[in-house]
RNA sequence: GGGGCUGUAGCUCAGUUGGUUAGAGCUGGGGACUCAUAAUCCCUAGGUCGCGGGUUCAAGUCCUGCCAGCCCUACCA
């Protein structure tokens, strides 16, 4: 077989967060592949890095009073914590706020300008002369032009209309508070559109994107002319300073992914290799693994740098869905959002990596963590199948050793190798979820083998001695055959087999000859059941740990101020111009969906006796029509009724929360009427 | 509104280039066994393959229309 040499990424992490399962679903999936890989025999290096420049780093670090060169190499080693608990071995893992990545950004800017393809313009931007800092439309906040509301976000207003955060009314910064003023700022642009033929032919041809992905951006992009990519932000800005644009940044987008080849280049270095050998090489293969949502960055601007600069293109970009838990987004208040950590904490690693790759297939879908799925998966499949085999013939096999000849098995190992190729061909095409259903069929043929062979019959009778070893001696073969299998995704069990049987597992080929004449060790338990209970505890934890978030163990009532940041406190009002806002207690009579709209629910409010309102209310994300029947919510009774596409709104439901599945209705205290007005 | 993906047994999914009575695992029901982590084994139930047209000797499989769900995008709050 030809030697493979094959580079691996995942995306990088960005350091302003920890690791949690959704993220997960991506650094396991790229660990499996690469395991698979290097099982197979051949080089397969995984590489990763934290992705640490930016505006959210630099304001976090601002706000928690230390620099960000501190937080970025906390948070590094709190993610390669997180990911080492999960057995996700890279060859190495860098950071972007390297030496490494710094050089190659110039080199990457310098083909981009000699190729002609990096343009300046000025453009009107607002800035916070208090912090001294340029803003981006999510940190400023004003009066809506169009419609008047006050304290809207930069880009949009609840009343629906768009503007650019120059048009806003009395705008406030949300990281001061201050009065942002209009400044110029020279940016600079790289032209992607002198790349389109390149692009669409690259996008739809080789193979090196799945195909909705490939529909997905000729839809979407290569219609229309491709848009300047402004790749540079102005001074303060935690990253690298462009060389020949003093106080301009090179932008997070632009260094982050040339940190895939600065990290390789790290590991070069310190392992005695070249770095052409690897990023130009035309023998080399490289393999991206991201997410649906950073695509275009993978698949337009970074090919298009690449190609500009010289370097091999990605042979295939994988990509793959987000994670929900039981059939929904994560959410903090649900504890579903769990981290990384919390989930070390109480469950087994080894059932994530094996759940995930059960349900893993090559299309961009979202993928369900159903808790109870997960549990009756990994009791039925990984305990009561598979370590079972090996449980079940244990003590016998302690005895009698493995026979010298491997004995007659009806087939079942012949036809194990067979589903071998299969196996692998899943594992490299991504096919997870094929990969293990075919190793639980083998796991289905091994346990009645063993139930119909009865060694514990065999074992009453000395003279039956030679038919123990052969039933043990098949067993025990046919479970070796599952856990070299399952190794890319299960390492630690294949690890606990070679100290049993005193056999290192290195070879996927190793499945296709039997284990004979070995001696067999003490088998002491693998894997335990998967306790709902320990489930329970870990989304019970999740959920505290989302109330205590990053708040001082001393005091129990530190809340994040990361709300009021986002939606600064708005201008004085004086008790006037409250009482024309009339809040009143009504009661949810009726609530159902509206079929042509994504987000609203339709809802008819009583205000005691015949007084009814039917009222939108944005909160379809949030809430099920049949949960508000019957509830007191609090209404602004007076707002001028609007007509909508699905019917006229008379009023507004008030809830808190930044929107989508975040949102939270207004409750009154029991005893309150339908009707009563809130003073 | 535009684009994409999906829709097969209660649940999670297989169904190869269209070819005989549509499959698996789990769950449910009945029985057996005791080597094994209340594990295992045997038997069994259960499907108008989202719906309607069309192509064909033959359609879960191809074409088309519709419906539903999810995602992206736009609009709407």
């Amino acid at each position: 077989m030809m030697q493979r040499n094959i580079l691996v990424t995942s995306a990088l992490p960005y350091a302003n967060g920890p690791i949690h399962l959704g993220h997960l679903v991506e650094y396991i999936q790229t660990d499996i592949w690469a395991r698979f890989q290097r099982l197979r025999g051949h080089r397969c290096i995984y590489l990763c890095a934290d992705d640490t420049h930016g505006t959210a780093i630099m304001i976090r670090a601002r706000n928690e009073g230390r620099s960000e060169e501190d937080l970025i190499a906390s948070m590094s080693d709190s993610h390669q914590r997180d990911f080492a608990g999960f057995g996700i071995e890279f060859d190495h893992y860098g950071s972007t706020n390297s030496a490494e990545n710094k050089e190659l950004c110039s080199l990457f800017w310098t083909a981009l300008r000699n190729a002609g393809m990096v343009a300046e313009r000025t453009i009107e931007q607002l800035y916070d002369p208090q912090a001294e800092t340029f803003l981006a439309d999510r940190f400023v906040r004003g009066t809506c032009p169009k419609c008047g509301l006050t304290d809207q976000a930069g880009d949009n207003c609840n009343c629906g209309h768009t503007y650019s955060p120059t048009e806003l009314i009395n705008p406030k910064s949300t990281l001061s508070g201050a009065t942002p003023v209009l400044k110029n700022a020279t940016h600079l642009f790289v032209e992607l559109e002198q790349l389109r033929q390149f692009l669409v032919q690259w996008i739809q041809e080789g193979d090196h994107l799945q195909s909705e992905v490939a529909n997905y951006l000729k839809g979407h992009f290569l219609n229309d002319e491709l848009r300047d990519w402004d790749v540079s932000r102005p001074t303060p800005y935690f990253g690298f300073e462009i060389p020949d644009a003093p106080g301009n940044y090179w932008y997070v987008w632009f260094d982050a992914p040339i940190g895939y080849i600065a990290t390789t280049q790290q590991w070069c270095e310190a392992n005695n290799e070249s770095l052409d050998q690897w990023w130009k090489n035309e023998n080399t293969e490289i393999h991206h693994f991201i997410g649906k949502d950073i695509t275009y960055f993978h698949t337009l601007f970074w090919p298009g740098m690449l190609k500009t600069a010289g370097f091999n293109l990605p042979t295939k970009v994988h990509i793959h869905g987000f994670l929900t838990i039981n059939g929904e987004k994560m959410s903090k208040s649900k504890g579903t959002f769990i981290a990384a950590e919390t989930y070390l904490k109480y469950i087994n690693p080894a059932y994530l990596r094996y759940f995930y790759a059960s349900k893993l297939t090559p299309r961009v879908e979202d993928l369900d963590l159903g808790l109870d799925e997960f549990s009756q998966k990994v009791n039925t499949d990984l305990v009561g199948k598979v370590v079972n085999l090996a449980s079940r013939v244990g003590k016998f096999a302690q005895e009698t050793g493995l026979a010298e000849q491997y004995p007659d098995d009806g087939g079942l190992f012949t036809e194990g190798v067979k589903a071998g190729d299969e196996i692998a061909a899943a594992y490299e095409s991504k096919d997870y979820s094929k990969a293990i259903r075919r190793i639980m069929e083998l796991a289905d043929a091994a346990n009645p083998f063993v139930e119909h062979a009865k060694p514990w019959e065999m074992k009453k009778d000395p003279d039956r001695k030679d038919e123990l070893q052969a039933v043990c001696t098949v067993a025990i073969n046919l479970f070796r055959q599952l856990i070299i299998y399952l190794k890319p995704v299960i390492p630690t069990l294949a690890e606990q087999y070679s100290q049993w049987l005193n056999e290192p597992i290195t070879s996927w080929d190793q499945s296709k000859n039997p284990l004979l004449a070995a001696k067999v060790g003490k088998f002491n338990r693998m894997l335990d059941r998967l306790q709902i209970e320990d489930l329970e505890k870990m989304i019970e934890e999740s959920k505290n740990l989302d109330q205590a978030i990053e708040s001082d163990p001393d005091s129990s009532y530190v809340d994040s101020d990361q709300p009021l940041n986002d939606e600064p406190i708005s201008e004085e009002i004086s008790i006037e111009d409250f009482s024309k806002v009339d809040l009143r207690v009504a009661r949810v009579i009726s609530a159902e969906h509206v079929p042509e709209a994504n987000k609203l629910l339709k809802l008819q409010l009583s205000l005691g006796g015949s007084e009814t309102r039917q009222v939108f209310a944005g909160i379809k994300a949030a809430y099920q029509p049949e949960d508000l029947v019957g509830r007191l919510v609090i209404m602004v009774a007076n707002l001028k009724p609007r007509k909508m596409r699905f019917g006229l709104s008379e009023g507004m439901v008030t809830a808190a929360g930044p929107g989508g599945s975040e949102v939270f209705i207004l409750g009154v205290d029991e005893g309150a009427l339908p009707g009563q007005r809130v003073h």
